[in-house]
DNA sequence: ACGTGCAATGACAGCGCTGTCAACAGATTC
DNA sequence: GAATCTGTTGACAGCGCTGTCATTGCACGT
């Protein structure tokens, strides 16, 4: 009926507790023997410890958390869309934390509190967690950070900007990938690129745009202001970016928006306008998004491996927690990957505007 | 530097621990001045319970769980996709919890082990959660619901359809949904639809071929075999049922597809055949996934409010672990939308075979 | 023979809370 | 005024583990 405790196991294998505890995390200096006595005893008994017990009376938790903004969220519930980004995170780290034993634990944050730093402090020294998996835009809070420094809690952040050499990181190149999409659609003879920046919550909205006016001042290529709109990431502001740009004489024969929803948007846009996808304006997007391969027509655009870097974080915490002298490497680049779709294509035949 | 304990509040207000602990837990019989004294000392040292200690001293973990069928985890994590039904689940049980106080724990477990019993006991005795969240397939499974019944563990199935008065349930009618969305396919004038049929391991599957076919016998329509295909789930299955239902003469005049993934898949079939959607084919699809209204033609589908179910789920749970006296309702039936999308329009004009 | 060193094991305290129960004050009764 | 009750507060044990340190047993050297 009621719980197994190491108690019964210690008892089972006519052992001490402590011998119970060091079989059971693998520590170093026990016989062949005992060790056989205790597992066998704790396999026939089911026997698994106590989460509470184990946090409360030693160093680890056995808890990873993962912070997310609750902005984000909130918005996301509001509209009950899921979250492809924050989903394909957990996938990851869930993955981690099943081999290690380890649990994951989804909290959410508030970037923009004025008690922010108490509430990071507060709610770290109720969960005590092993480390924390901080993800975008929380990630390049330096309140935050700052927070978790000084209680010396371990933290990976995801897809980070800022501060590159603070803490551990896991992440992409946003500037190089959206240098690369850009350089894509050059490559196919487009010569007039819209852009369509993301949110600026996000430091990856500035650094996929820096991508894509490097990428076009080293093509030659002009970045005219008015082909260049404030989108927030959202599917209705891509719309509304997309009318702007493409209402624009003369028009670009290209546009590459920030992320896949603000793509959707332009798509709509051109749709609208009565202008054919991609024969007569080329869209591309960002984030591999889960309509984007059966959107109309099909997305172009760049996929981030976000399980993988959700593993890698979970992974460095873990390899902290159970060793925190042996030294890690504190920072890893995942890679990227430009997929073409359907939704770019070679610009039609220079027709509208003189060039000499 | 270190963390705030409950000792440190009751010194600086002056009282015992105990009452600390009182006013934090917001017991009774306590004085207004006793209560303002804890509060301000709480307040000013940023104090925040330990999770561990008061799991282990008290009933109460202040932990929920979600549990999540590991299979399918695995493979959403293996093809680099997310998982929005969960993702969904996930954002509205957050935001209950968050006004809680409650933590979210996403927890694997695989229905297919042969040590199920086992391993859900182990994690029950573990975490001690104040109660869980069943999410399907693992909703429906009887080794689960009989372990946690073992133990008293509260739990809430969403989305479950076997033993209907087993537990605590959120739940969609499935059957209805399917009901109404072949109602809404016969009433455009379609006599003739196929139908793709779910995986087998969710109960679901069978709500939903069950709608249909009362819905098809209703109308007076006949269920043709030959356009009736076991998918599921996955978009090569829609693909490959697609082409199958849609290579049979006869072919339907529409298809109805048990999720969303699956009439992508339809429709692609149905693009290779070169049949126009819904010019010759209507489709329509069942979940509202994120690329339904970017795809081509934007899908029909029906919408679940998953979030507001996982809401209701674990309100259910820290009503219950609050005071588990007072008797609560332990079912509740959420709303669906049938939303009416391009892929679906009135049949073309009877050519193909005769009727008297 | 005896001491020395080291590996294996156990005794015990205590992590930070909550539950139980006792102590005490003030109000109410006869 | 003593007895009783009610509401408020605190002392203390103990939840199930891990960390520290003591103890044991055994191989080795002299």
């Amino acid at each position: 009926m009621s719980a197994v405790t190491i108690y019964d196991v210690a008892e089972r294998a006519g052992v001490s507790i402590k011998s119970v505890s060091r079989v059971l995390n693998g520590k170093p200096n026990v016989t062949e023997a005992l060790r056989r006595k205790v597992e066998e005893a704790a396999e026939s008994l089911g026997y698994r410890p106590s989460l509470s017990a184990r946090g409360l009376a030693g160093a680890r938790s056995y808890i990873i958390a993962a912070l997310v903004d609750a902005e984000l969220t909130i918005e996301h519930w509001r509209s009950g869309r899921g979250n492809d980004y924050l989903s394909r995170m957990e996938l990851g780290a869930l993955m981690e934390c099943r081999q290690a034993g380890c649990h994951l634990l989804i909290e959410l944050v508030d970037v923009a509190s004025d008690t922010l730093k108490r509430d990071i402090l507060a709610m770290v020294s109720s969960l005590r967690p092993d480390g924390l998996i901080l993800t975008p835009p929380v990630s390049d809070c330096a309140v935050v950070l700052s927070a978790l420094d000084s209680r010396g809690v371990a933290y990976v952040r995801l897809g980070a900007e800022t501060e590159p050499s603070r803490g551990r990181r896991v992440y992409m190149d946003d500037h190089r990938a959206a240098y690369d999409m850009t350089a894509y659609l050059a490559r196919m003879g487009h010569r007039d690129i819209g852009f369509v920046v993301g949110s600026p919550r996000y430091a990856a909205s500035r650094a996929r745009r820096e991508g894509f006016e490097a990428a076009m001042a080293q093509h030659g290529l002009q970045v005219r202001p008015e082909w260049v709109a404030d989108g927030d990431f959202t599917f209705p502001s891509g719309l509304d970016c997309g009318l702007r740009i493409l209402s624009a004489d003369p028009r670009p024969t290209a546009i590459f928006a920030s992320n896949d929803d603000m793509a959707f948007g332009v798509i709509q846009a051109a749709r609208r306008l009565g202008l054919s996808i991609p024969g007569e304006v080329s869209v591309a997007g960002f984030d591999d998004a889960p309509g984007a391969q059966f959107s109309a027509p099909q997305l172009t655009t760049v996929r981030q491996p976000v399980a993988e870097m959700a593993e890698a974080a979970a992974r460095m915490i873990i390899a902290h927690a159970q060793d925190s002298t042996h030294e890690a490497p504190r920072v890893r680049e995942v890679a990227y990957v430009v997929i073409g779709r359907e939704s770019t294509a070679p610009p039609p035949p220079p027709a509208r505007h003189d060039r000499p």
